[in-house]
DNA sequence: CATGAATGAGCCTTCATTCAT
DNA sequence: GATGAATGAAGGCTCATTCAT
């Protein structure tokens, strides 16, 4: 009985922290970054401003996972494509289109994580999913080289450099409040991923 | 007499408000945003907190004369050379390296203008800014295209793409603490200026 | 053992709640308006500033309560005597002998009502109060013009008299910081009541 | 010339103070008291705020001079109807119709003496305006009881029974934004006079 | 004596964090 | 472990007063 009390116990400990975080990342996105109060995140989670501190240690932390939660799944679905087995050409337009895709359904996620006004912790959260996925994208750049299949460039700065075509295009076109029609968003998603291509390979005109 | 008097307490008033923006911009440099507290500022410009209102109406003014200040001359040094008459290739080219080495000639600077951190009312500065500098990109490129120089293509997409590259790998590079080498410079300029203009003229590969 | 803890918590905040009103009346009594800054109110109530506004929603709030509080209960007696079934003459003086009675005893209270200093936004809650005495000897004084027992005239105006009569004679006699011997009382009382008495009756000499 | 030089400058100083003075009557009677901060009155004197304090040894004094100012006038023009040679109820009614004539004509002056939020240090005059003028009534009612036109009666109380109609009816009648047409203002001034006549000779309904 | 920029104490309010229950 | 009221430091801003020019 002790080990169906505790686990049930867990289960709900478990519940609730995701809710905290569910709470937090809800707040984020509708209300932007400074709306979002310990106070806030209690109460839209449905529970005590106490209980937060005992999921989490500090407001910091928490808005940290926030980011790092929404960000591992991005990261996730690139790294996977990056890892399969495809010419790096193949991989970079797979990556790039679900990237921007998934950008462009999720609204303003993408917003918060590259634009929002933010919580001096957070920022760490914030710039260190750029790093990650920038870090991946060199990966693919630096196979493609080793595999001649691209030219010879500093992986880190091309990787860089999409990560900012991504962002920035994204912001651009997300930044207002206005929706996408779904003829633009595939002449969108379709410059975009040209531009990666191009910043990739690096043909030059004469 | 009088007229010296007056001269005199203008240059002091001036040196004051230079000093305060120094002050905020030095401390936003060092201690990130968050610690630009209107005390600290004046602390630091030697002054009290009172007077910071004499020069601005409020913090948010401030901060945004600090982000202004420093945008301004970036957009000043890039939109000059959008209006020279030049080939669009050459002109990029210019643009793009005036830009990179003024960012990291001015160190850190870069980054305030980009990923710090930021107060809710001078994130607007730091949008206008990007927005302002994506403009005249665009125009380049619009003119371009016109010219037959460069191939068809969303000029607003474009721009926004050189501006993530230029922010991403400036902040990539500046992100650190560490300072470039001389040699290391070079080449990342070169390397900038070469992913600007791949994306320009977007030759694909086959 | 969960009701008594919710119970006896209740009966703290509400304990806590009078506290922070009281030490808000106190100092205003004592100190005039002026003097009744959060801190001080917090300070004297016993608690931190930042719980004030746990039962407060702001400055204005808490300081309107106070004059509200205090002006309620003047305005429910009188209220309560006027709604009754009697002869406007007896009603009349019944109704005044009980408001100037009640400010008496009250101290220094009725004061606070009339001519203290006062912030902006509590202004109102005291105008407020004026006005609804008005209302109530008004509504009297109509009544008594269409039942033939008072003479034609504008309610309005004999009535915001009465409240003049009242307020006046009360502050003169209550602005000092001496107290009303029990002989005084009678006679001040019955002369204000006669006052009030020949305002609604008008009868004009020869 | 060293005389002439003198007299200008005291000239010249003597309508700075009047200046100034006139400069605080306008904001308060404008903009409300709380507008009426010492930089506001300066600059709508055409002087330095530093000049304030060359006339006046602080704010408080300034205002309580305004006020005084403006009591003054009315105080005087009541004392000197009371002061001359006529019945009792003769005068009474010169008086109140003076008054009451003079405050409807002075729009939100009155307002001013009477209800309007007020700095601590102000108060004082308020209160010692309408203390000067209960003293002025109470001479005549004193002089009235002696001379056997008035019943016998305590005249401060009814000195501040007066005061307390006038004020109270005054302020009701003015506190809106809405002027009065001439025809309601004859009839109010007589209903005002009428309720103080009544005050002073006391007839009671059998 | 006039000037008006500088001063800085003081105000109201917010909110991350703690801790008694 | 959950609660949520209490805490109090910190923040932005105002303004009566001072003083170097």
């Amino acid at each position: 009985m002790a080990y169906r009390k505790t686990a049930r116990v867990d289960e709900q400990m478990a519940e609730r922290r995701a809710r905290i975080l569910k709470a937090a990342r809800d707040l984020i996105l509708q209300d932007k970054f400074r709306d979002a109060s310990i106070a806030s995140i209690a109460d839209r989670a449905g529970v005590a401003t106490g209980t937060v501190y005992g999921y989490f240690d500090s407001k910091v932390e928490l808005l940290g996972e926030v980011i790092g939660g929404v960000s591992q799944r991005e990261l996730d679905v690139v790294s996977d494509i990056v890892s399969k087995q495809a010419p790096t050409k193949e991989k970079l337009d797979l990556a790039v289109r679900a990237f921007v895709d998934r950008a462009v359904r999720g609204g303003r996620l993408a917003y918060l994580l590259i634009a929002e006004p933010i919580d001096k912790g957070v920022a760490a959260a914030r710039l260190n999913y750029r790093k990650e996925l920038a870090k991946v994208f060199a990966r693919l750049i630096a196979q493609g080289v080793v595999l001649g299949e691209l030219p010879r460039q500093t992986s880190s700065i091309t990787a860089a450099a999409l990560v900012g075509i991504l962002i920035e295009c994204l912001t651009e076109a997300l930044s207002g409040s206005r929706t996408m029609k779904k003829s633009d968003h595939a002449g969108f998603v379709d410059e975009v991923a040209t531009l990666c291509h191009c910043a990739v390979f690096r043909l030059k005109s004469p």
